[in-house]
DNA sequence: GAACTTTAGAGAATATTTTCACAAAAAAAG
DNA sequence: CTTTTTTTGTGAAAATATTCTCTAAAGTTC
């Protein structure tokens, strides 16, 4: 069951989300594809693709019932397994993702933060104790993590990152803005707030200059 | 000049960044699109393909001056103009974004910083301090500002974006995880974090059933 | 300065992702 | 019970994005 488009998994958690919330209101029992697009900003076409590529669950004439195809979204993305995650850096932003409240529903725990700032070490942060980066290899092991977020400066990314690797992790969630030297096997994902608003800045410019162009 | 892919854009960002660390070292005076896309991850006829969309910045049997190549990316990408931007959600997030040291270089300037908490108004956040939603209004239409950031809970975006479509913003940034409902002509982007983290736990179960069947 | 090496730029070919269009199933209407 | 409406699932078509391939320019070697 590969082959299934990046964005077409991003698309499922925001479906996801939305029939939670139809869920949890008992605003609905049963939704078409049309609706379900409409209300998450994606094309119908779109919807009944996306589901596709994992089985058939609507029902034609009918649509997809609420509740069933929340499951099978909770089933498909994993939500029902627990995934430990240890978290690298203890500074702003690794601070509010240690609260924020999206990732727990997902089966996403992070179960460990650490720093190398002896001035942060110690710090309770959400519910945990900042650790030293000294040891990370071990909670590691013990706990068998395979996922980590690193979240420390650019000159430390790297070094970070290749301790973590060695310490057993399979796939990183990198935010700092540093492309990472890793082996093949490991994932990566890159979160990069910057471009993310300089993809904002550079279309406004674009609509700027064909209103000016008219 | 448009039908740039989204992806290109940022790509550019990525060179940017890595062009600016060799101006600063002064390691290098030219790079090839083979070592600066093994840099940071990218093929190389990517490189040249993305550059190519702009216009011609390398030499034959060269390659591309670093620094004239990074002053080139500046000019595209916006970078020396100034981008004011507000922020709404004095959280967690809203706070690390503005702390965070990656925007400015960019021309990427959080003006301004509100929530609707009384506790958390009047608070000092990075070099601002954080006003009334009230004032939303008042402050986008005295700086002129164009872009803004949700950093709100979900329940509350739907109504901030709209408070700041009104007040004059032309693209938001939204950060909670929810679509927006607003007129076309206001561009949206979204960043999911909770999505991001899942593609990649999806993308390690999958490699474990493949590492099983084999 | 001729032969060789390096490397950008660009068009063609692939690959990926999205949209379209329609058959078939279910329900509703008459 | 037949016709009409609704809506899924899917293969084909279109749009988007990436990789390949080759030409030509610049530099290097002999």
């Amino acid at each position: 069951m590969d082959g299934v488009p990046q964005p077409t998994i991003e698309r499922l958690v925001i479906y996801y989300r939305y029939l939670k919330k139809l869920v949890a209101h008992d605003d609905d029992k049963v939704i078409s594809s049309l609706d379900l697009g409409h209300s998450v900003g994606v094309s119908a076409a779109q919807v009944r693709k996306d589901l596709s590529y994992f089985g058939e669950f609507g029902c034609k004439g009918v649509g997809y019932n609420v509740s069933n195809l929340k499951k099978s979204l909770e089933q498909i993305l994993g939500f029902n397994q627990n995934w430990p995650i240890v978290l690298v850096g203890a500074g702003n932003i690794g601070r509010a993702l240690v609260n924020y409240p999206g990732f727990k529903v997902m089966g996403l725990n992070i179960i460990a933060i650490f720093d190398c700032d002896l001035d942060k070490i110690g710090n309770r942060v959400g519910g945990l104790i900042v650790k030293s980066n000294k040891e990370i290899e071990r909670v590691i092991k013990d706990k068998g993590v395979e996922l980590a977020i690193i979240a420390v400066p650019v000159d430390e990314a790297q070094g970070v990152a290749e301790k973590l690797v060695k310490a057993g992790i399979k796939a990183i969630w990198n935010i700092a803005p540093v492309t990472l030297k890793l082996p093949d096997n490991v994932l990566v994902y890159y979160e990069d707030l910057a471009s993310s608003l300089v993809t904002l800045t550079y279309r406004l410019s674009q609509k700027r200059l064909k209103a000016r162009s008219n």
